[in-house]
RNA sequence: CGGGGCAUGGCGCAGUCUGGUAGCGCAUCUGCUUUGGGAGCAGAGGGUCGCAGGUUCAAAUCCUGCUGCCCCGACCA
């Protein structure tokens, strides 16, 4: 109906001109595979609009596939939408097969339910927190623990009804510091989240592992490239996590990777090996330098002309009772926060002590801070602890002290490993050296035991008739990333090149001149229905428009096969195919042409 | 949240320093020509210059406040 009105009142001139173009603007649903151009209302722009920063955000707003409303909130336009269902589709068809069940939750929760799992005092402001009318409490919710598990324990009673996995696809809203990248972090996105429980730990182990199954077989079948890594558990909490991150320059997340065996692990949680080597010995007496507005390890290494690994880093961080904590580092290393905050003694979430506490602590100022007479405690990196003949802080203002050694000039503090972990560091596998990539994380199983369950209650009864805390596992996926994520690993200079399983259609079909060659048109129109009664989605470009135009945009939009009808092709009984990474084209008979698509489509992974 | 930047037709930008007629490219509409790689010519429509105050004869331009957005650092699917 909206489709006729648009027609009447924009589209008349279209509609006169191809009379067909009518019905497809409104083909039944049972035909969802098809499409003229001519009745789609979407634009493409040549350029980039400034808003932009990464390429996949780039081109989805150049093809049209999405547009900001407000800071990290999108809306879907029909391009767009129609990929965003394929990934849908995918998550369903493999969380099904996984034995999952999908059922939908509330986007707003009562404030009640995040009060008694205790996270509406722990989430922060990045949890949307709204008023009724009558001035009750809601949230809208980032992740569904609280809700799910409120159906858990009243739905699930017995553990025969166990093992179960709950799971939805549905919008959330988290209220990022800092949203980004389009669609790759909005505060609005949607994502699919499922939630396993089980009597013991033997059965989350299985159900942990199917997702795991589950998860690598869908992002295989969406084409992408990504390595499943180690990770932090962070504020859902839990135990056991791993992340399945797709492989981008862009990505948000660094990643250790050896290259000696399969081990991958977020850089958050990579362990730094201890250095193997014996300390070297003491060389010269301690001594005191000046060392005038060296505030940086930087500044220190070239004003002493010691390279930065003889520097070490002192980092002041508050303590968990009050107070602070010494961290110290080999100069060239950061600290790892995840790490640091793990300690016994440190606040978590980790913070730096502000200088007044500096001040306090050590009657000095950052830039001049060193462990020699410190009396908080201390935690020194194994790379710092093998350091030998180093400099470091005076904790005198613009005074630093160089060839220390452990032991002979200050008691050696404990051993931690508080740094991130470098490239050409060994693998804590054992095997290999790390290297660092960068990935897009895409999705995220975790087992969480009994944190929640325990907290709202959650229980079957036994055989034996007891009440059992169940364990529950919950698993990721966030859905509009995947589309943004699979644009940065598929695309090259003239747009994106979707893998078959995502793209909006399989076959773009380019009739040229079609407003002058009734033949053209006439063959055109039958192949765009005989593809269609194929079962192949087609995206049929009938608008009067010039062929580059035609070629620009199937490229923008990234369509992966393509068909071209032209008068020159029609002489010869033949129309020309072209792969959208390839740079030339095939001929091939139209007689053919249905059978041919149809052969390279039968490749999809499923 | 801290730091930096931007805000001018749908999009990309100039004009702001030095106050005085709002301009360019793309897109859109009309006509003609063109039709194998984002066409050419001619014409047309469309902007209270983010908002609110202030200074001034006069403000896109100077001042104050606010809002929105983007980028850099601590969070996460």
């Amino acid at each position: 109906m909206l489709v006729h009105e648009r027609r009447m009142i924009g589209g008349a001139r279209r509609a006169v001109q191809h009379p067909s173009a009518r019905i497809a603007g409104c083909l039944p649903p049972d035909s969802p595979k098809l499409m003229r151009l001519s009745a789609y209302p979407v634009n493409s722009t040549k350029e980039t609009p400034a808003e932009a920063e990464v390429l996949s955000h780039q081109l989805m707003l150049r093809a049209g596939l999405i547009r900001r409303l407000a800071a990290g909130i999108y809306s879907w336009l029909p391009f767009g939408l129609r990929t965003l269902k394929k990934v849908e589709t995918i998550i369903r068809e493999e969380m099904d097969r996984a034995g999952a069940l999908e059922i939908l939750m509330p986007a707003i929760q009562p404030a009640e339910l995040w009060q008694e799992s205790g996270r509406w005092e722990q989430y922060g402001p990045e949890l949307l927190r709204v008023k009724d009318r009558q001035k009750r409490d809601y949230v809208f919710g980032p992740t569904h623990e609280e809700v799910v598990t409120d159906i858990a324990r009243r739905e699930l009673r017995s553990y025969r009804q166990l093992p179960v996995n709950f799971y939805q696809l549905q919008t959330k809203f988290r209220d990022e510091v800092r949203p980004r990248f389009g669609v790759m972090r909005g505060r609005e996105f949607i994502m699919k989240d499922a939630y396993s429980f089980h009597l013991d730990q033997a059965s989350l182990n299985e159900g942990y592992a199917a997702m795991y199954t589950a998860y690598s077989r869908m992002f295989t079948r969406m084409g992408l490239d990504f390595r499943v890594v180690m990770a932090d558990s962070g504020a859902i909490g839990g135990n056991r996590s791993q992340e399945f991150q797709v492989l981008a320059e862009s990505g948000e997340d660094a990643i250790a990777v050896s290259d000696g065996d399969d081990f991958a692990a977020n850089i958050e949680l990579a362990a730094a090996v201890p250095p193997t080597e014996p300390r070297a010995a003491p060389g010269g007496a301690l001594r005191q330098v000046a060392t005038p507005g060296m505030k940086t390890i930087a500044a220190l290494s070239d004003f002493l002309k010691m390279p930065v690994q003889q520097c070490l880093k002192t980092l002041l961080v508050e303590g968990s009772e009050g107070g602070v904590v010494a961290l110290l580092l080999r100069g060239d290393h950061e600290l790892n926060a995840v790490k640091a905050q793990k300690l016994a003694g440190v606040a978590s979430p980790l913070r730096m002590a502000s200088a007044e506490q500096v001040k306090a602590a050590t009657g000095s100022e950052p830039g001049s801070l060193g462990p020699k007479g410190l009396s908080c405690p201390i935690y020194a990196d194994h790379a710092a602890l093998a350091m030998a003949n180093f400099s470091c802080g005076a904790n005198v203002v613009d005074a630093h002290l160089v060839d220390v050694n452990w032991e002979r000039d200050l008691p050696a503090p404990t051993a931690a490993d508080l740094r991130n972990v470098v490239a050409g560091d060994p693998s804590p596998s054992g095997k290999g050296k790390i290297r660092i990539v960068r990935g897009i994380e895409v999705g995220h199983i975790f087992q969480l035991g009994s944190k929640y369950s325990s907290a709202m209650n959650a229980t079957v009864l036994d055989e034996a008739g007891k009440a059992v805390t169940m364990l529950m596992g919950c698993y990721g996926i966030g859905v509009t990333r995947i589309v943004a994520a699979a644009i940065e690993q598929h695309h090259d200079e003239r747009g994106i090149i979707w893998p078959e399983s995502l793209a909006p259609f399989h076959v773009v079909l380019i009739p040229l001149n079609l407003q002058k060659s009734a033949r053209v048109r006439e063959r055109a129109d039958a192949l765009y229905a005989q593809l269609g009664a194929a079962g192949i989605e087609v995206l049929y470009d009938d608008r009067d428009a010039r062929p580059g135009v035609k070629f620009a945009e199937a490229e923008l939009l990234g369509i992966p096969h393509r068909i071209v009808l032209g008068e020159r092709g029609l002489e010869a009984g033949t129309c020309e195919y072209r792969h959208r990474p390839a740079t030339d084209n095939q001929d091939i008979p139209l007689a053919d042409s249905v059978g041919f698509i149809q052969a390279r489509l039968a490749l999809l992974p499923r």
